[in-house]
Parts: structure tokens; sequence; C-alpha cells
DNA sequence: CGCGGGTTTGATGATGCTCAAGCCCGGTGG
DNA sequence: CCACCGGGCTTGAGCATCATCAAACCCGCG
């Protein structure tokens, strides 16, 4: 059950968790499933914990005026989901997060996770470093919605991610890329002509 | 000279630096001149310092094929300019960095901040605010790029950043959103005659 | 005065969106 | 076993938005 999750911070880690750390944060996590389509999160609600997702694929998204729905992250295996910023500042989330397949998840709270990091130095480093990734990730996703065009868009997801590709229905990864199910349709048949 | 840093740490502080601890940082920092249009990075090197900008205003982007600039970051007094990729991994930035106007800096380098982040717990404090803020604000952005029109960009950036308005020229803004010159003049022409 | 950097304007065209229809496929119930 | 339904994917026609290209303008400065 927490097998992924010690695996997973081991491998941020410079020196592997004792066995005292592992008890630690065993006893902080707890595991919930969610079934398809079920919400982690809805608009309006303060975000309460962090989820690592041992299995599952999940997405955070916002729906607009129209009903229409904007996704803006996709979380598999071995990611965390949460709205930092409602967690952070216990204000209601503009998001919406649910899971895309039946999923199990190990949550734990924003103090929990903060004891958990003062207590244990391959913790702290761990979230320095999933921070840091955070940044650079988002920099270049920011870098391909303004300066690529759709097709480009496409095709850099199709390196960067290919498993939302297997995971995710079309329409998801129209939205994800901020074009249209049509589009995105256009675009895979051209691809697949050359 | 180090005032407006220190007033800048002790912003995010729950408990205000002690005067070791100011002695300490400003043994680490060293004032630095940038001219107009001078490069703090270019693609191709490797980012050696983190800058905190006392006065001024800098820009970070990339460079297509086609020699045109894509503006992915701009900041003002009091933000942190660096390439938090080529400085972590030490691998050769994609990104050009310059001071639009000219100004003075703050540098860092990335083992000299790592060795301040251990000692005084405040700026511990400070990079975990630092990272989770510039999280929420990506997510913002990105938000913003995939599910807004260029002309509801435009009035998000007014909200958001009215400061960026005042500081750069149009052209910038423009590359900033996305969008081309021509495109942000018509918008806000429509925008006037309201 | 002329130059450079920046902005505006217009004409034209590509890209991607909207709307509408049809297809495919797996699941459900008569 | 077949009909039907829902979810997802595809296709086409027409249109809006935004980019491109070219020209002119504006203004501060040497």
């Amino acid at each position: 059950m927490y097998d992924a999750l010690i695996k997973y911070f081991n491998s941020y880690a410079s020196r592997p968790l004792t066995g005292g750390e592992i008890d630690l944060i065993q006893g902080f996590f707890t595991p919930k499933k969610l079934r398809k389509r079920q919400y982690f999160l809805q608009e309006g609600e303060v975000c309460k914990y962090t989820s690592f997702i041992i299995k599952g694929a999940m997405r955070q998204y916002t729906v607009d005026e129209k009903g229409e729905e904007h996704i803006i992250k996709l979380f598999l295996e071995n990611w965390w989901a949460s709205d930092r910023e409602s967690l952070m500042n216990k204000t209601p989330s503009i998001y919406f997060i649910d899971a895309w397949e039946d999923t199990e998840v190990l949550l734990v709270s924003k103090t929990d996770l903060a004891v958990l990091i003062d207590r244990t130095p391959t913790l702290a480093e761990w979230i320095r470093k999933l921070d840091t990734n955070f940044a650079i990730a988002s920099q270049r996703r920011l870098n391909a919605a303004i300066s690529l065009s759709a097709e480009e868009r496409f095709h850099d997801l199709q390196k960067t991610n290919p498993a939302f590709l297997q995971r995710f229905p079309q329409h998801i990864i129209a939205s994800y890329l901020g074009i249209n199910r049509e589009t995105l349709s256009r675009i895979r048949r051209r691809a697949v002509k050359k």
C-alpha cells in the first residue's frame, strides 16, 4: 500500500528513509479510493488534503460560464494532486479535481505534511526538488502555450507526456492543449498521413 | 543597498531577521549593475546566479528559428530573476534574460543561497512560500493562456499586473500575452472606445 | 533634419472555432 | 439477438479571430 510512496520518496533522497521515518510517514497518510468521476475537490470548497496517486488517473480543471471544462493538469501514478492555492490560503478553490479512472490515493493534510517535512530531512529535500521541478515544467508548458501552434503543441505533448495519450480520451487531451476536439482530430489525421 | 532585500525577506518572515543574520546575508549577495539591453543570461550558457532586483526591469524569453522573441516572464523591483532549470541541473539554458531598463541587482550563487537557507530559518520559510506562490501564479497564468481569448488575456493582465503596462512597451506586452503587436493595438483601441 | 524605436491602420489570408451531422463501438434491455 | 443509447471520434461548411505584410505615423534625440 505504502510501498509506492516510500519508493517514490527514496527516489528523491540522497540517503534512504530509515525504518522510523517510514513508520512516521505511514502514520500520517491515509488511503482512499475514488471511483471514476468522483470529485476529490469541487469549485468553492477549501482543499484540505494533498493526495499521492498510487493507481489511477485524475484531472484538474476549471468550468467557465458556458459550462465548458478547461483542463489545467492531468495526473497519473506517482503524481501529487491538490490545489495548493486553496490549501495554503484556506480559500475556496476555483478548480475541480476528479478521478478519471478508478483511483487509489494516499491523503495527507497540510499540517501533517508540514510536520513530516519538519521531522524528516529527506522530505525537506524532496519538497524543494518537487517545487523546483514544478517550476521548470510550468515554465516549459507556458512557453509551449504561448509560442507554439496547436499542431506543434500536440507533437510536444507526444514527446513530453506520451502516457497521457494512452490514458485520457482525445477531448480531454484537446482541452489540456487549449484546442477543441475537432481541431485535434484533424491534427491527428494529418500526422498519420505522413 | 541591501535595505530592500532585508525588508523583502522580513515581509515573508514570522519573526524579523536578527543583526547576525543580516550580516550573513549581506556577505553572500553581491551588487551588480546592468545597462539596458545587457544580458544577465544567454541561451546556451549555464545560469550561475539568482538575482534580486533592487531597481529596474528585466525580461526572460526564448528566441525561435525565425528570430522571434517569446517573452516568458517579466520582472520588476523585488522580484527574482534566474533560470532555475539551468541553475539546478547545471545545464545550458534555453532562455535569455536581459535588462529592459538600467537595473541594479543583488546576485547570489546557488551554493551560497543553499547555505543561507540552511542557516537562517527565516529564509527557509521564505523559499517555501515563494515556491508556493510561484506555483499558484503559474497555474493561473496557464489557465488564462489556455482558456481565454487574446482580448480577455489582456484585460486579465490589466487587473493582475498593471505595473507591466507602465514599464514595458506594447510589443513586449503582446509577446508576453502570446499575441502580436498589431492585435494588441487593435484590442486597446476597442477597449478605449467603450 | 533625419533616424530609430515604437505604434497604428488597412488589406488579405491562415488557423482554429462553431455548428451540424454521421459513424463507430460497447453496453443494456426488450 | 437485435434495437437502441451514450460516449467518443470524425468530417464538412462557414465563420471569427488573429497573424502577416506593407505602409504610414509619431516623437524624442543626435
